[in-house]
DNA sequence: TTGCTCCTCACGTCACGTGAGGTGGC
DNA sequence: TTGCTCCTCACGTCACGTGAGGTGGC
């Protein structure tokens, strides 16, 4: 048996508040079960208690209300599990990006020396194999990766060497707008038609300010802005995208070594 | 020398959208270095770029612009460092609660038998010492501890006895609007004046059903549910505030006791 | 003249919260 | 008749994002 229950006891029964009893009711999150037809009054069943109570649960984890219906809609244990399972797999790696950020908010507030190495460099156009794509700026790091490896299977695939490291091109409105271009690039000599997705790309020469990064992506914007800062100073910037080289580790160090090469005059790099 | 960046390149040597910058200007987070009268181009100092940064950090975690703005203005090292400590046991609690919540949504969604007993009492008026608040819901918890450390600090002045737990009373708008009145009291046999900020107040009589709750207070909701749906299942609900008590732990566990009643007609009270 | 960068509104997003103003049954 | 609970707009919150429409210098 099921009784019915009006909108204010429901809220008491389920610590949900009425306003958002109705903004359920409003976005299809949560029927009541009945609606009087004349005075639009809802009425809840008790049967609704425990999801309501699970909608709360998945609330207080701040899961958005579209990803609740999908959990509430699930059409068998399994799909609903993996669901609640994405949702908590995706607040893990937040922690763990919360914990890497305290780390380097630190590291920037004590100070530590932000004096930077760069190096001038003429890059010739590089013929390369390469995957473009509009990327918003939360996806990009995740791209990259998915495109690198569908370029390291095509390099594989056709039995040719690359000739240069792992690299990309960010447009300007990609750091501007936190969405633009990216063009994913490995270096070929090779020639053959490539898999669907992947072309050739000439990557047009730059005179670059070069800078080398160690350690998380995360902390590349102390890269950026150093290098930011010494091509500002200099007077010496120009239009054009930012490339970023990812270099094989050699030795001991697990940490990634990016080189973030920032266009500036030809002038520039032929001054001592 | 601090030489001077367009909005755009400073986006690009702060990784931060240049709408966010705009938008940091608009509210006084980051004012620009200098403003073009005529155009209004905004232009950036590369001595800015480190402020920029720990923006940056600061709102990856999570920090409001009010307390970023409160962080960059702070007058010293430990008032800053105060600031940060801060929101970062904020985030702290948040996570214990997050494990809290999954825990509590596992449970939930595996069906663990949620039949409660309910047990009628009829309570007696009952003059207590009292503190009675506006309270929001996010607010609850901490407050109510903090008002029982004030009766318990003012019996232990009076050198009075307490005559019953600690006990709160819930108005019905506090479940309803997620804010309202709480009364945090504890019974007593005495008469003397009361601290400022204490009362002496009847706490009113009432017929109630009563659940006992074991364990923490974040799934208090599931015995409200049950015990929602046990009373309106019998059509015995009446309005009046909702009362918890909160019993000292006996024996060997850990977990707080709470009784919650709830409010039902007297002949409830006399049935079998 | 075309492009580019910059500008200012105005409005949208998400999940509700905050009133205002009004209705129906005890 | 007064209170109480419920109702529906309309608008606010927070930190930006999304266009639209327009300007100034190479």
């Amino acid at each position: 048996m099921s009784t019915l229950l009006s909108i204010g006891e429901f809220a008491r029964a389920t610590h949900l508040s009425v306003k958002a009893l109705r903004h359920y009711h409003d976005v299809g999150l949560l029927e009541p079960a009945d609606i009087e037809p004349t005075s639009a009054y809802r009425w809840y069943a008790t049967a609704q208690v425990p999801t309501a109570l699970v909608i709360r649960r998945l609330r207080d984890l701040e899961m958005p209300l579209d990803e609740v219906r999908a959990v509430l809609d699930a059409p068998n244990v399994a799909a609903r599990d993996a669901a609640i399972a994405a949702h908590l797999q995706r607040m893990e790696q937040q922690l763990a990006q919360t914990q890497q950020t305290v780390a380097s908010l630190r590291s920037l507030l004590a100070g530590t020396a932000s004096n930077i190495d760069v190096e001038y460099r003429t890059i010739d156009p590089t013929r390369s194999l390469a995957i473009r794509e509009l990327v918003a700026w939360d996806d990009a790091e995740l791209w990259l990766g998915g495109a690198l490896g569908q370029l390291h299977d095509a390099f594989e695939a056709a039995g040719i060497e690359r000739a240069g490291p792992d690299s990309a091109l960010y447009s300007g409105t990609f750091f501007e707008a936190h969405v633009g271009e990216l063009i994913a690039f490995v270096p070929t000599l090779g020639e053959g038609a490539p898999p669907d997705g992947i072309q050739i790309v000439d990557i047009p020469a730059a005179d670059v300010a070069v800078a080398v990064h160690q350690g998380s992506f995360d902390e590349l914007d102390r890269t950026y802005g150093a290098l930011g800062t010494f091509v500002t100073e200099r007077a010496i910037g120009v239009e054009g995208p930012i490339r970023e080289h990812y270099l094989e580790n050699h030795g001991a160090s697990d940490e990634p070594t990016t080189e973030v090469c920032w266009p500036v005059t030809h002038a520039a790099t032929r001054s001592p």
